[in-house]
DNA sequence: CCGTATCCCCGAAGATACTG
DNA sequence: CAGTATCTTCGGGGATACGG
């Protein structure tokens, strides 16, 4: 059983940013906007520093917050397919409106990034 | 001094949520542009549930970023007040639609904000 | 391939008291 | 009024190993 910890949230604002702040949240939307539909292992890959326990764990909240779809294939070996819902699709627009703010500041720090 | 301990971004999305990120962050910038100037006290009896100790880093954190201005009256009592920077205003139009696509799913939690 | 299961750590956040 | 100064707690996240 999961622990949703998450204080009531006290206003719009704190309830958006519960469900998608997070070290890793904003990254996989991102990612998973870009490349429209990812698998498990694929995700692992693109989230830089991630854990398999961290991953599953976001994924699930996401999940639960219905930002994310968790398809499963039922064939060996095992294919699991994440997608965005269509909740987390208008978030897009500002995500990247973020993205390039951030962009704009981060100066020296030019690492690849998708 | 200061500890700064947030890792190394690895891409302008992950760069933006560690700057914006956090559990006060996004309200304080939120009031600061509902109200355009604050005061240390106002802000305080704003961000509900939020202690001195919190408040004050939070606000430096966003100071160092140059998301927030300081402004120090010399007076007695103190004054201070603070205001968004231009650069803080561009995340305005974000936080906006974050603020409306969190009221729409916010649904039972019916607790005032601003 | 796609995860779970444990154990553990550390830093964000809280509580409380005090001050120029 | 606008903060500091300490001490403490707690849970997000890390490390590692294992499983269907």
């Amino acid at each position: 059983m999961t622990k949703k910890l998450n204080s009531d949230p006290v206003c719009a604002v704190d309830y958006a940013f519960q469900r998608i702040g997070g070290k890793y949240k904003g990254r996989i939307i991102w990612y998973l906007h870009t490349y429209t539909v990812l698998r498990y292992g694929e995700l692992k890959r693109s989230i830089v520093g991630i854990t398999p326990k961290m991953l599953t764990q976001t994924l699930r909240e996401l999940e639960e917050d219905d930002l994310v779809i968790r398809r499963v294939y039922s064939e060996v070996p095992p294919k699991v397919e994440y997608t965005l819902t269509e909740s987390a699709k208008e978030l897009i627009p500002f995500i990247d409106h973020l993205r390039e703010w951030g962009d704009k500041r981060m100066g020296n720090y030019k690492i690849i990034c998708q």
